[in-house]
DNA sequence: TTTGAAAACTTAACACTGTTAATTAAATTT
DNA sequence: AAATTTAATTAACAGTGTTAAGTTTTCAAA
């Protein structure tokens, strides 16, 4: 049936169109500063065609979160060039931090705002990417050790602190905390060079 | 003046009435559940009065990460006896992880919410206990790299990355990010692992 | 002790928020 | 052309932070 098969594509673009513009005012006005009145406004629907498309506006939040995975992702794919894993890693770091100081809003709705994830706990769903994500740095770890670049620990271990602290980096950032540590101007330099540190200690001597 | 003076000491007593309460229901309900209008319930008093002893809902919050320092800091009184730096930084670290899994609505206020942060700008004033603690922090690596326990580095650069990193492991867990890295009841351990891994690994060899 | 001003508090209201139920309009099938 | 299903809207509810205007209480001077 090509009726139907049309129908559900327009469907489908709808809906795109919902989270395309949601994206767009999170990251113009702030996450917390946007309603469902003001995506509706903004695709020339009234606000409750919404709820026709999603559950509910948490749902929407996370749809978006998954968008920034892929922007996310599409960074790091440059990274298999690089042979090192150290290397590797030190760079797929680079880029988280750059992720988060670019796209902050973004980064709030993946990592810091309570709500997508709860809504994805009710699901029981996704954050697809987001795992994929951390698959690859897990592996990036593994490679560093299987090649005797670590000294030896549990993956997770290793892992886990790796991604606190770029997390830590990121979201204090945001939260404008480390400006009590450092000038604001400076700040983003001192993050790259915490990391640089932390890479330059694990390294196996 | 006897008489104003007493006026001032019950002024300042509503306010601190209000600040409790305020926090009761903080750790209560969650932060983004509690409203004016429930706090003002809750001392038995009109919603707008609250705006006669603070200038609105945002000065509340701040003045209740104030008190979640306090207690920050009464948690770290017995530091001080620990004499090995390393040591010292290391139990700072169990101690905030703890802090932070104990009391996640406080460690919300005073290290996730933009909220807090930005009505202090606003105020030009505090977080003075929060400084209090960074001051802390780096008095102690400075410490350790004196006593040639760790690699020379930068202190600010030092003390930046051992902060992001128990704070990474803290707001990831307190947003449930962790439990997609391991199962959601060896988070705690975990997290203690990374932080144990932390320390032996900038420990100078 | 009564008057008048200052302080403390409340009521009413505004402009928002997310969300649901009932209703209308459009598209498709019979 | 009529009936039915689908899509979108209007109206409304219960809640939010906050302000302006009005009321009650407190206290010092007359």
């Amino acid at each position: 049936m090509g009726i139907v098969a049309r129908k559900e594509k327009q469907k489908q673009e709808i809906r795109s169109l919902i989270l395309e513009e949601s994206m767009k005012l999170f990251v113009e006005e702030g996450f917390s500063k946007v309603s469902v009145r003001k995506i509706a406004e903004r695709i020339q629907y009234s606000p409750t065609t919404l709820y026709l498309y999603f559950k509910d506006k948490n749902e929407i939040l996370f749809y978006c979160c998954e968008s920034g995975f892929k922007k996310m992702l599409e960074q790091n794919i440059a990274l298999g060039l690089i042979s090192d894993p150290i290397e590797r890693l030190h760079q797929m770091g680079v880029n988280y931090l750059n992720f988060g100081l670019e796209y902050p809003e973004y980064y709030d709705l993946m990592f810091i705002q309570e709500a997508p994830m709860s809504a994805l706990i009710d699901m029981g769903a996704g954050w697809s990417s987001g795992d994929q994500a951390l698959e690859a740095l897990k592996m990036i770890v593994q490679d560093a050790m299987d090649k005797g670049l670590l000294v030896p620990a549990k993956v997770e271990t290793v892992a886990m602190a790796v991604w606190s602290m770029v997390h830590g980096l990121v979201s204090l950032a945001i939260r404008q905390r480390l400006d009590k540590l450092v000038a604001a101007e400076e700040v983003e330099n001192k993050m790259h060079e915490s990391l640089d540190w932390l890479l330059k200690t694990m390294k196996k001597a």
